[in-house]
RNA sequence: GUGAUUGUAGCUCAGUUGGUUAGAGCGCUAGAUUGUGGCUCUAGAGGCCGGGGGUUCGAAUCCCCUCUUUCACCCCA
């Protein structure tokens, strides 16, 4: 028999590993709370045409499409199976979700007229992409993503990098924030002559740290962009210094480019904002911090975990249109998404997790049989109403098995009640860390277990 | 999608130019110890060598296909 398993790309979920990715959704969770964003669902999967073109050519492909429930190619010509792209949506009307960010706007749209704008939402669900897997990328991972939608202001941004200020302090994973913004990258390509390739550049340059300065020139001039043109970006990559110091050197490049001036604008009024907060992790402007998603139009984040050599663990920006592709203008927002998955692995890295993320059975009742098992109920139950976690061993069995059992979940106590406990109506219990064994009654064991 | 890589016991891995009945450590089960875990000792169970096809007197070992693992690119969290 071959043994069961699992889809390419998913994974499973131990105890202790939920306990732990439980552990980082309550604390993002938590700090969006506080923050004031209220949590909304969507399915797990959408209207095709309502995912399809959203994420580019490379996208598409890795949608995961569902085929049509019922006989999905019934009433299909013999031609049509040569056309494999229109035969698809033919049989498939549905697709799993591939981000959180696109079902929003869908949301938005959708109840347009029961929201009340600026609209705070955030979303902790699960997005699937048929991509091949390898390090830090599966097929099924988790997204927690926080939005406004509704407001210019730049506040929104500033309360943003707040709550990534806060989730990061409260999982003690020491970070760097980056922050760029569009219309900078905008006037960039404006002055290099070269607006018409913002994508290309954009996509190229946030290679930077990966690949390297001469890697991004090559790559460039294989877009198209002229030596002229990568001459004059150069500089600007390298800049250095304080953030006011690269924004004064930035203003005098782009000085002839009205969006670039725009950009470097809102970038001086977010760093002036955040001084009067008491965000604690480094903000660092990062001029070839780009992202691929070509919808930002204003500020993009991006957080770096200082200590370990992993992708980016958070990031997001404003968007000026994300809605206008349902039907919806003028509806700007700004977000941010966490990545559950490498936050999990940074704090495995930096060994960060607390120790009651694993925490689990305090008490366990030895069964030594019928005579003794009411006692054990009633002990046990009054132990949970004191909020102590305890449970009973469900069967008869040798005690050694049943040590065994406590020892290997790490429960720190056995109760053992027998013949003679049930007679003087005391319990004996052993703690299993230091071996010492005593007798007492169940109001002191509460006490004892309670602190 | 492109290029590599991996697969042998529950786990981590040995396995000689192809040669009888495929091994080790850990784990598991039972006992030493019938009211006491960890340490120790003894015994035992557990494998279609990822799957399919081929070469050969003979395949875990060689060849082909397929699935799977991991990694890089593309892209992305």
């Amino acid at each position: 028999m071959t043994k069961p398993s699992i889809p390419k790309g998913t994974r499973d979920f131990s105890p202790v590993e939920m306990a732990r990715r439980n552990y980082i959704f309550d604390t993002i969770r938590s700090v969006f709370k506080l923050h004031g964003y209220a949590p909304i669902e969507t399915p797990a999967m959408e209207n095709l045409s309502t995912l399809l073109g959203k994420y580019g050519d490379e996208g598409d492909k890795l949608l995961f499409k569902i085929l049509n429930s019922g006989d999905a190619f019934a009433g299909i010509q013999a031609e049509q199976w040569n056309n494999s792209n229109a035969l698809t949506l033919q049989v498939c009307e549905k697709g799993l979700r591939y981000d959180l960010t696109v079902p929003f706007a869908r949301y938005v749209v959708q109840y347009q007229n029961e929201i009340t704008f600026p609209f705070k939402r955030y979303q902790i669900q699960p997005v699937w992409r048929a991509d091949r897997p390898q390090k830090g990328r599966y097929r099924e991972f988790y997204q927690c993503d926080v939005d406004v939608i509704g407001s210019r202001s730049l506040l929104n941004e500033v309360e943003l990098l707040q709550i990534i200020d806060t989730v990061f302090k409260k999982l003690t994973i020491p970070v760097t924030i980056k922050i760029n913004n569009r219309k900078v990258l905008s006037g960039i390509a404006e002055i290099m002559g070269a607006s018409d390739k913002l994508t290309d550049i954009t996509v190229a340059i946030d290679k930077i740290d990966k690949i390297g300065l001469d890697a991004v020139k090559q790559e460039l001039r294989e877009k198209g962009i002229t030596e002229q043109a990568i001459a004059q970006l150069q500089p600007i990559l390298l800049l250095s210094g304080t953030n006011e110091e690269k924004l004064e050197k930035l203003q005098n490049v782009l000085s002839s480019s009205a969006t670039g001036m725009l950009g470097i604008e809102e970038l001086r009024t977010l760093f002036g904002y955040c001084n009067a907060t008491g965000i604690t992790q480094k903000i660092e402007l990062d001029l070839s911090l780009a992202r691929g998603l070509n919808y930002y139009t204003g500020a993009i984040f991006e957080v770096k975990a200082d200590d370990v050599a992993i992708g980016s663990i958070c990031g997001g920006g404003r968007y000026d249109d994300l809605t206008g592709i349902f039907g919806l203008k003028n509806m700007s927002g700004v977000g941010v998404s966490f990545g559950a998955d490498r936050i999990y692995d940074v704090l495995l890295q930096l060994d960060k997790f607390p120790a009651a993320a694993t925490e689990n059975t305090k008490i366990i009742f030895a069964n030594l049989g019928e005579q003794e098992i009411s006692a054990c109920l009633q002990y046990v139950q009054q132990l949970r109403e004191a909020g102590i976690v305890a449970e009973i061993y469900p069967d008869t069995a040798k005690l050694k098995k049943q040590f065994e059992y406590a020892d290997k979940r790490s429960i720190p106590y056995v109760a053992i009640i027998g013949e003679e406990e049930v007679k003087q109506g005391i319990i004996s219990v052993k703690n299993l860390q230091t071996g010492e064994q005593q007798m007492c009654s169940i109001e002191t064991l509460r006490a004892q277990l309670s602190s």
